[in-house]
DNA sequence: CTAGATTGCTTAGAGTCATTAAGGAAACAT
DNA sequence: ATGTTTCCTTAATGACTCTAAGCAATCTAG
């Protein structure tokens, strides 16, 4: 399947991370407007229409480029993860959540690209490099929760508890993740997703600039709420 | 300050409310990319050149439009508070936090559009007319938790047990609005602004369509949670 | 009521962007 | 050695931002 490496595939490959990280030099230092095929294409030395050898158009370069970045990002949590691998899985998770924020917080252009850039349709169908990268993204915390679950099952609200309509759209996403976890858990696990990933989103659209200058403790103090919610022990991070 | 009302600024201001109708139209009907100088002065019936007669340049623009989006989210919501000026004070921001969604879900191009556009820097500063509406926007719920904390103070973390840094932040949001929350006061607001805010931003950036297809229920929840933090009575809206 | 300034618009034009089309040259396969 | 594929170029279209120059209607003052 992969490694059909001629040499025109290997130039090829080359010239398209040279594309990638051209594209990335001018998000970073002069945002996302300044990511066009004329300026990238330039950055690399090519002219205009050369890149569209490689890319079918604008859409298609933004979203190789967003799933480079949830790759990046998938990637430094699964190694917090990894490196972990023998940790209790309380701090597996805490480390999980820090990475996430670290990468997010030094690389905010990036972050702030993979949600505030408008997701063309082609880049919206399940099969697209970037809705790929997006689900790898969100498994990693996911599958920590399944084990957390499955090795140490946290406290979960009544389902009848909850409104129909919510007992509905989280029971269609337990099986939507193979029942890994039941839809009371599911709940759980969205509802710390929730404040977590939106708390970064936030930070890094400077919704809360405000009133604060380093979210860092408020997102520690998400992490303590966190960890009482699911029952892992919170400390702060090596 | 204001009526100045000579026959040209008549004209003028109803041109300005035609110029921002334009684009919100466009806007709603071919999304954010389509709000060009030259497609609003199209729709308007002005020829391209002419806007600049109205706004400095395309970033003014958005900025004056993202204003009255701001401005009419405020409206929604102050009515929404002063409809029921002589109803408990927990009856009231809950009001207000529905009277936010509803805008949010019915005004969806609108609401990400304010806070998923990047913001230029003429807009950052603090005497844009962006900025000034979005203070508004914000205020609204604010006064209504200050007014809460004067008649009926809600439980607080102890100082002590915050971090320091997260304690000198919100010390110094406390002083920004002129000590009308103490601290510890200032920091339950903020955690509740971020996870209702952070809700509907994640909602309206298509964040959690992976597992959700109606987030009403889950922003009930999260007004549930609300009104447990701020010991205020929770019930569904009337 | 009539000059002079102001205001609201126009067209022209420079520079950039996305995208398509047409063609040349290098690399590859047979 | 030849024909095909691949990579890249220039040319061209149409849209966009924004500046410049200029005309005409409207206000302001005398």
């Amino acid at each position: 399947m992969s490694a059909h490496t001629s040499r025109r595939e290997r130039l090829r490959q080359a010239t398209l991370e040279e594309i990638h990280a051209a594209a990335r030099k001018l998000l970073v230092e002069r945002g996302s407007a300044a990511v066009t095929i004329n300026a990238v294409a330039r950055q690399v030395g090519m002219s205009g229409p050369a890149l569209y050898h490689y890319y079918a158009g604008h859409d298609e370069l933004v979203g190789a480029v967003t799933a480079d970045f949830f790759r990046e990002l998938a990637a430094v949590m699964e190694q917090a993860r990894d490196v972990r691998a023998d940790a209790p899985i309380g701090d597996r998770i805490l480390a999980v959540c820090r990475a996430m924020r670290a990468w997010a917080t030094t690389h905010p252009a990036e972050f702030g690209w993979i949600f505030a850039s408008p997701i063309a349709p082609p880049n919206r169908r399940p099969e697209s490099v970037r809705h790929q990268a997006a689900v790898r993204f969100e498994r990693v915390l996911l599958d920590l929760m399944i084990e957390l679950w499955r090795t140490r099952p946290f406290p979960v609200p009544d389902p009848d508890g909850l409104p129909a309509s919510l007992r509905e759209q989280v029971t269609a996403y337990s099986a939507a993740i193979g029942g890994r976890l039941p839809p009371e858990a599911a709940h759980v696990f969205l509802s710390c997703w929730i404040r977590l990933y939106g708390l970064l989103c936030m930070e890094v659209l400077h919704q809360l600039d405000f009133a604060y200058t380093d979210l860092e403790p408020v997102f520690e103090e998400c992490l303590r709420e966190l960890a009482v919610t699911v029952g892992i022990d919170y400390h702060a991070a090596a």
